[in-house]
DNA sequence: AGTTTAAGTTAGGGTACCCTAATTAGGCAA
DNA sequence: TTGCCTAATTAGGGTACCCTAACTTAAACT
């Protein structure tokens, strides 16, 4: 399942407001990826379409199984990708900041890579 | 100048084209980047209005002095970035790969903070 | 229950970047 | 000079993501 950059900042908030919130909703959404309503609702719907989230107009989302899996992916390079701007002496809130922008793009092998190294660092 | 991460590719290329070949024809910039020509013609025009490159329809593209800056700036941060992909054991295929990527988005203070680091480390 | 308010949706657009098909301009060989 | 080939442009679309304004639903309060 090849995603867009933006599709998977969606599942990722939507998997983090569910862990700290317990539900989700579209304003939620809305407020911290700094979109409006309306813009979430379609991208929702999207995601719906794709199996990765289920969602009824007005009802409550949450992810599927493939969409949990995908957000927790997206996660898992978030947090090697901020070890190791931290590693490079970058403050820790700009790394976060940073590693959102990065975590889309980077290839597997490099995360792996990466993965490794912060490990090896003691991370 | 706040420049759209597409906007900084094409910068780029017309940069290294240049460099490389002497002069830059817009199927060489089509082709660098993967799009068609008509892609590049829109693309070049933008910047020539943005006072990036100068260019003519059917003349020679080349650019201005703060479109070289600029573009400077953009191969700077990529050689920084390699390193530290390199460092962290991603082979340099894929380092360079990536980092065309990364180069776009990191923040001025993280690609300060990278530099610093890959000098210390003996880049 | 009736009203107010907040959340969400619909309708209608907009921008950035990309495409194909068809046309024009230039360079060059015959 | 004429005709051909390639590079570039124009014309006309398309998709992804975003917006505002207006409307609808549902929840909360009286």
């Amino acid at each position: 399942m090849k995603l867009s950059r933006r599709a998977e900042d969606y599942l990722r908030i939507i998997y983090e407001i569910r862990k700290e919130k317990g539900r989700v909703r579209i304003k939620d959404i809305a407020c911290a990826l700094g979109v409006r309503p309306p813009t979430v609702t379609e991208m929702v719907d999207k995601l719906g379409r794709k199996g990765l989230v289920t969602y009824e107009k007005r009802g409550r989302i949450s992810l599927t199984e493939e969409g949990e899996k995908l957000a927790k992916n997206v996660k898992d390079r978030h947090v090697a990708i901020v070890r190791l701007l931290e590693i490079a002496g970058v403050p820790g809130e700009v790394a976060r900041k940073d590693a959102h922008k990065i975590e889309h793009i980077v290839s597997i092998e490099t995360i792996e890579c990466i993965k490794n190294f912060v490990r090896k660092m003691g991370g």
